[in-house]
DNA sequence: ACCTGAACACCGTTCAAGT
DNA sequence: ACCTGAACACCGTTCAAGT
């Protein structure tokens, strides 16, 4: 008779990778501390020791999205070449996160501006601005993009970027694919605030 | 002793209108039939009769909700004045809409992708789209905007915009007030778009 | 330290029965 | 037609008790 079937290696990450599992498959609302506890295989009051109530485990979940989005964004915005191409290249992968984690990227945002988020998730959210604040105060000491306040640039492109993907995950984008919604925006937002090249 | 405290008048008005009062104040997961019918003054199974069940009334309010913002949009494009002028008061009602209404604009993008949803909230959905398409159609006949696919510059318009709306929503502005943010939004996208004044 | 099992106060939904 | 009251199968959360 094998023992300790009750007592598992890492609770608290087996807990997260099923909640990510089932908010990918059917959404937050549906996800119950009850079912994945039975998922685990393990008491319905176990998850407790790990997350003290349903919020905390949604809050990680959102934690770990962020930090997944923002390293795609660093990744993508640490490239070099000329700024239309690594600004392109940092959109796509956002719009990319948002349509392959669209219900974890709802959470994000839900759970990020509820009154009493953790530090860590407040600042994990305000990182990815801070991404796009730097690639585009860089590119204007390069001459690459107009002056301006970089903040309020950054501001505009992210709402932008953002809203397609909003657009893509709610199924609004009315005939256009994602690639296409996301290069559209690129093109007018570049056409608005990149520099004249000074070869032409 | 009075009877008939039993049958209410307009019982399902009433629940809207308190299902609209609590999404408001304590957002959507906290909403309960039960405690709506405790609010009404009702038995937990009356609302049963007129919503077969909790998601219809949540698609109800989602529906009424596309419709005051897409009256709201409507009349700001429909008054005359300059392209930049209209597209900028269609832009700050639909923010505006998005902040006073935070929880209800979730709900109505969250609810409107779900597989099921009906015609009258897919249509509803889609015509916000529409308007901004047509305004945009309607400028470039005049020579306003850059000729171009209005469909897809009206995509890029729009993302923009509800992008800065659930930025705002989201408490991610950092620093920027919801005016500053919708406005340098559309100081971008009219930079981008608008035809050169030919007086010039 | 980590988990269990029972208990409590909620849910949404259904359905026979009342008026 | 519209509502009630009871019932069913769920929840999240707490807590004494076990190992």
């Amino acid at each position: 008779m094998p023992t300790a079937t009750y007592h598992r290696e890492n609770l608290r990450e087996t807990l997260l990778e099923l909640a990510e599992r089932t908010v990918r498959r059917s959404g937050v609302e549906s996800l119950s501390l009850r079912e994945l506890a039975r998922e685990a295989k393990v008491s319905h009051a176990a998850p407790a020791r790990h997350f003290r109530d349903r919020r905390a485990l949604l809050d990680a979940l959102a934690l770990e999205g962020f930090q997944r989005l923002n390293r795609a964004m660093a990744d993508a915005a640490a490239t070099s070449g000329p700024f239309g191409t690594r600004f392109r290249a940092i959109a796509t992968d956002y719009v990319s996160f948002a349509v392959e984690n669209a219900a974890l990227l709802g959470l994000m945002y839900a759970v990020k501006h509820e009154a009493d988020a953790s530090d860590a998730l407040v600042e994990a959210g305000r990182r990815s601005m801070r991404v796009a604040v730097e690639l585009i105060a860089e590119a204007q000491s390069e001459g690459d993009v107009l002056p301006g306040d970089p903040e309020r640039l950054a501001l505009v492109a992210f709402a932008s970027v953002h809203g397609v993907a909003v657009l893509a995950t709610g199924d609004l984008l009315e005939g256009f694919s994602v690639e296409q919604a996301t290069d559209a925006a690129v093109d007018v937002l570049l056409s608005a605030i990149a520099a004249p090249d000074p070869r032409a």
